[in-house]
DNA sequence: CTAAACGTTAGAGTGCGCTCGAAGTCAAAT
DNA sequence: ATTTGACTTCGAGCGCACTCTAACGTTTAG
């Protein structure tokens, strides 16, 4: 195999940032609770970043994006440290992940049939010029009198 | 029209955490913050909700529960209580708002599919016993040698 | 030689959305 | 008469995920 020392290409802090997407403060501190282990430093104590590094970073960004609390990724990390001996909780633990981002993206659906629904309301007053009472569709209120209208 | 006095069922701050799910305390912050103007009193000075009340506070829910901030939560409000005359602009909020919520949901959708692959991989490796080199499946590392696995 | 540009650390500060605590009022139950 | 309990206000506190500051070191350009 070939490796006499670094030939491997690493990018600076800024770099990675611009990379990632992340600031350089978000790096430094995600770094310090865990989630990158393993950054190598220059001979100044700069960090440099592998493509390996910006690989993982990209996967926890994901991971974030999607409302994994920063405490669950410090165990995903801990796990991936752990090594292939790790991996069937590690699935375990993402599928679980998975599971909740469904449900997520399901109650924003339903809520957003909701926010439609009255969008359409309003539509129709701006059509009509007043509120056709079509208390179908709304539950409640927007087809009633003063108080409290939505 | 019939309205003698106060025939209209009211219930107190208590049973309207129930109904709506949030906490005493929420539903008093709600009020303070300009969310929930409006709620009546009793002789005592105790809250009392009104069937409109808690539809308002429903809709509330449904706009935070999509991730609209406080701050437009307010604004909306503030719409409202202007009436009709401001029905276009509040239209255009929540269409705003929409917009949102869909790149939300496709955000989460797409970062998603990704988790899913990876899944898959930790799949492979749990039935192969190793790393099957299958590169196209993951974009960088994961088939990689020891560092910063993911 | 100096200044700019970039990096380092430890720790403090920020913004959001609640959440709670303290001190007080009132009414019904014992 | 007093205790219980639900309510009130106001302000402080909390958890999360950053985000920034201060003081300092190194490298490069003029």
């Amino acid at each position: 195999m070939s490796s006499r020392a670094s030939r491997i290409k690493t990018i600076s802090i800024k770099e990675a940032a611009v990379e990632t997407n992340l600031s350089a403060h978000t790096l430094r501190y995600y770094e310090r609770i865990g989630l990158l282990p393993n950054i190598a430093r220059d001979s100044n104590g700069q960090r440099r970043y592998t493509a390996d590094n910006l690989g993982a970073i990209l996967i926890l960004i994901k991971l974030r994006a999607t409302g994994m609390p920063i405490g669950i990724m410090q165990r995903f990390v801990q796990l991936l440290e752990m090594g292939d001996k790790a991996v069937a909780e590690r699935r375990a633990l993402l599928e679980a992940h998975e599971k909740a981002v469904r449900a997520n993206i399901v109650e924003l659906e339903t809520n957003l049939e909701a926010i439609i629904t009255k969008i359409g309301i309003y539509k129709d007053i701006e059509e009509t010029g007043s509120k056709t009472t079509c208390s179908f569709l709304s539950p409640r209120a927007e087809t009633r009198a003063k108080t409290s209208e939505v």
